[in-house]
DNA sequence: TATGAATGAGAGTTCATTCAT
DNA sequence: AATGAATGAACTCTCATTCAT
């Protein structure tokens, strides 16, 4: 399919040789899921050969284990960074779907990949997946959600369960970004939405 | 897996061994989506032989597509006929969640394989399913948040995409739920958070 | 892909379906061989159901049998009543390849059916239709090589394998036609070369 | 069927792995026709995984349309070589023979697979075998026919058709080669019957 | 006699993985 | 560390044949 590239093209470092096969790696598993994707292919698109691969993951269920962690690491810390660059829990609630939806569109088919594993029917993905995130639900409740509602923001009588909600709708609308899509929903009707349903009423 | 049926106990009519096969389909769909799922196996469950599986659908694609036309149908009109059975706008949106949470939980199988197809790798199952749930779009925008803007229960400034944004609501609830987990989200609490989000301010 | 016709299209003798079947046969086996013809194929073309084919004959095997034996004495028929018309050998011969020819352009389905089991792999078919055309091997050596070369005609030291000869010439020659083919030997072209090589030099 | 060669056994080069499924195909194809040839029998035959053949031809069919061409290559060569060791054209035409019966008896599996595509009911093949065998046309007419002509041995009227009926001819007759069968036709009394259709009566 | 749903062995093809180089 | 030919279990799909109606 495509050129293997020139040995000489390549820095040659190990860690460099297994960024290119994860980098690979999510081209194929955004465009036919795990199952469905294939390793030859991921060699050909990384420019390596097949046996590159083994030698860097003992199996395809690996590669795909690494790539969500890696992946999951990524997506967590630049949300992270974002948010907590803002003190107000409303900006930052804002923050994180404008930082979310991002990271999105700038990691396209590494998103996609992570989407389809998000329900797809592989319960090791699934679990692995969660903990890769559960790092974001700490930063809904603990970072946003507890402090909005200490300064006055929010309403008092909210919800353990929301911050799981907030995470489903950030995942739903997140994972609908697509290219060919006509309706892609901005980060800040989003926000503005949850902000309705979180904020006090006057 | 599953015992064979001794054709004496099968009512012998096409339509029935249709809807036999479907039902073994949403099983494997559910438990291995749709490049998992092995068409031997559904042949198996449904208690015919792989022939009687190719002699009803072309291919296991074609099943597939059958497949979600059937249940998106049968779930687009389970929420419809609840829904409408309410006038007021407010209950409408809760019965609307209520309705679509006992869909997924007397139709298990069926509704994981819907969801996992939802943020699936295939783009044109996700296209049909797109065309299967558009009613609830509808649904949603005709018959619940404009009532309930022209009553003066939800807020004015309700921009169009809000439909959508419930629609991922619902989607992303409704696939959290799974026997094995112990967080799940009552239908109450998401109707809730979402009322909070559209109704005026008093 | 057919319509199957509707019963009463058909006249209903034992005899006729029969004959509807070997020719829906012909059609299947000279598109597709034996090992590509398809049972069920065929009973759509004669627009039966597949059980009828199996009521008239026991296997596709024996299907194929039956229709060789049909053939082949319908095509031996027809050479042999057009030579026998004429008296003398070297007209005789001319009237093997112009009768020969005609049967092939207007049975052609059935004849490339033959023609494609003459030199196929499977050995009963070959044997079979070497027993129907056996005669034709005997009209060549005792209706036309012998009486000529008695009449002076033809040379006296013509092989007996000669015969043999102008049947592969004249098997290889039929098996030519094709519609879509530009070049198609005429029956005269081939009469004259086989005469040039029988007669005698004056 | 036969024994899986041990690998050390093998030299190991690619070129060679495809030319023992090229000749493991033949034999195959030979016994079995392009439609009941089985590649799992291919393999098994040629001492390799059935994976090792699809390594090397994308298809059943590609397997096919490789092993035409090169067989086709090989036996136009064969004749070429035997045909243009002599000047004089009769000699010539009775080399042609010679040389065709030489190759089919020695090559026995991979011309009887060829013969029975020549009239077989796949078009693609047989157009594929006719581009393969061209070169031959051109020897009987440039070659042989026309010098012929030329240098007085041949009459002047011969139509030029007569270099696809002698291809025929010789088509016919090599196909009759079977080591079962009983009668043969030498390819000195091929030759002998074309020359006295070709040459000048005195 | 005709029907056609059901059967299941068998075939072509894929692809994760191994291992000698 | 990288290579890629070889492997073979597993999977989708075909189709000759059966048999209850």
């Amino acid at each position: 399919m495509s050129q293997p590239q020139k040995k000489s093209q390549r820095s040659g470092s190990k860690q460099n040789t297994r960024q290119q096969l994860l980098e690979a790696a999510a081209e194929e598993f955004a465009q036919h899921g795990f199952q469905g994707a294939n390793v030859n292919r991921i060699a050909d698109i990384a420019g390596f050969s097949i046996g590159t691969v083994y030698n860097h993951f003992p199996s395809k269920r690996d590669l795909m284990l690494a790539f969500i962690e890696e992946i999951g690491k990524e997506h967590v810390n630049y949300i992270q960074d974002q948010v907590t660059l803002e003190a107000d829990p409303k900006l930052r609630l804002r923050h994180f779907f404008k930082a979310g939806f991002a990271f999105v569109q700038t990691n396209l088919q590494k998103a996609r990949a992570i989407f389809n594993t998000l329900n797809g029917p592989d319960e090791e993905f699934r679990q692995c997946l969660f903990e890769a995130y559960a790092p974001l639900f700490a930063l809904l409740s603990e970072q946003i959600i507890q402090p909005g509602i200490e300064n006055g923001d929010f309403r008092e009588e909210i919800p353990p369960s929301t911050a799981g909600l907030i995470m489903l709708v950030y995942l739903g609308t997140g994972s609908q970004f697509n290219p060919g899509r006509t309706h892609w929903i901005e980060s800040d009707a989003v926000a503005d939405f949850i902000l309705q349903a979180l904020m006090q009423s006057k």
